[in-house]
DNA sequence: TCTAACCTTGACGTTCGGGTCAAACATCGC
DNA sequence: GCGATGTTTGACCCGAACGTCAAGGTTAGA
């Protein structure tokens, strides 16, 4: 560790994060970073002169969340891809509500975001459903193995007295 | 389809289904249950004399089970083999609860079964908050977007009035 | 200006979860 | 016992989601 480069730490959200600040926040390599920018995970962010990758604080929040949908629901990247595509759409109808041109182009845009966040909604019901179905099935057997241990217990305890009567 | 082999059709739970029936009843490949057997996911099952593998309606359940954990949970097969497995000790310890033999033998199974089972529990109780949590911020979008959705039909609307009357 | 530390693209390798043939053997109805 | 259909193992192949070098360009601190 001779030198380490100073990082601005970003004030507002201005991209001023690199690659290797951002590995090391979100815990994914740079290898997966540059991986989900090619599959179009993430957007191509902002480079400086030389080429060096510039990330935003909200690149980061992106990465934590597509690992959320990965690791712990199962999602693959491709419908992973859809739900961010997803969120860029509301990103981009959000940003600029304002301009009140091509009102109804927009109302078709925001149904079309209905739509998919419905359908997002939709998959993790089921999902949920399937989960806690499971989980109640783990909570009985987990009664049951209690029960045997109890009673196992008393038996051992009993036989203990057993034992302690003759020897008395 | 000329003929076709008359299965017998299990009264009780013994072995009787070939493999190509299996494969149909639960929708998964013939491949696939083989490839689960090599992976350990399925006991091996009993053959016939010619060596044709025999499976019994708790197969049927076990690999739809598999299916389920996998396909809407996101467990990756080597999760699923340590779920199985405890679900075998589990099975083993009911099925010869009976002889009182090697009592803390069987004590120190059960606590290792409680203990897997409640690893089950947990990895399943972090998901469901998770698979919650995005539910939650869906619906809070959604919300959002119906607002949005009335705020654009009011203002249509309005401009459709506007113009009726200047037509008048 | 020099150089350690950082980053770039490119190419190839790997693991998981199976799919897809191929060649030979088994079953069963006739 | 013949033939259509079902099954066996083995071998190779596939996309997904990265890991792992390799060879070179960039940055910034001293």
């Amino acid at each position: 560790m001779a030198h380490k480069r100073h990082t601005p730490a970003a004030t507002a959200d201005e991209p001023c994060l690199q690659i290797g600040e951002v590995a090391e926040r979100t815990g994914v390599t740079q290898r997966t970073l540059r991986f989900y920018e090619e599959k179009g995970l993430l957007k191509p962010p902002t480079r400086m002169d030389g080429g060096f990758r510039l990330y935003s604080e909200a690149d980061i929040q992106r990465v934590e969340q597509i690992r959320k949908l990965q690791q712990h629901l199962g999602f693959t990247l491709a419908e992973i891809k859809e739900m961010v595509e997803a969120e860029e759409v509301l990103l981009q109808l959000r940003a600029d509500y304002r301009p009140e041109a091509a009102l109804s182009q927009k109302r078709s845009q925001l149904l079309r975001a209905i739509e998919l966040t419905e359908r997002q909604h939709d998959l993790i019901r089921q999902k949920v459903g399937a989960l806690t179905e499971m989980q109640s099935k783990l909570e009985e057997r987990l009664a049951t193995f209690s029960g045997w241990l109890d009673q196992m217990e008393a038996t051992l305890n009993s036989e203990k007295k057993t034992k302690v009567k003759s020897k008395a």
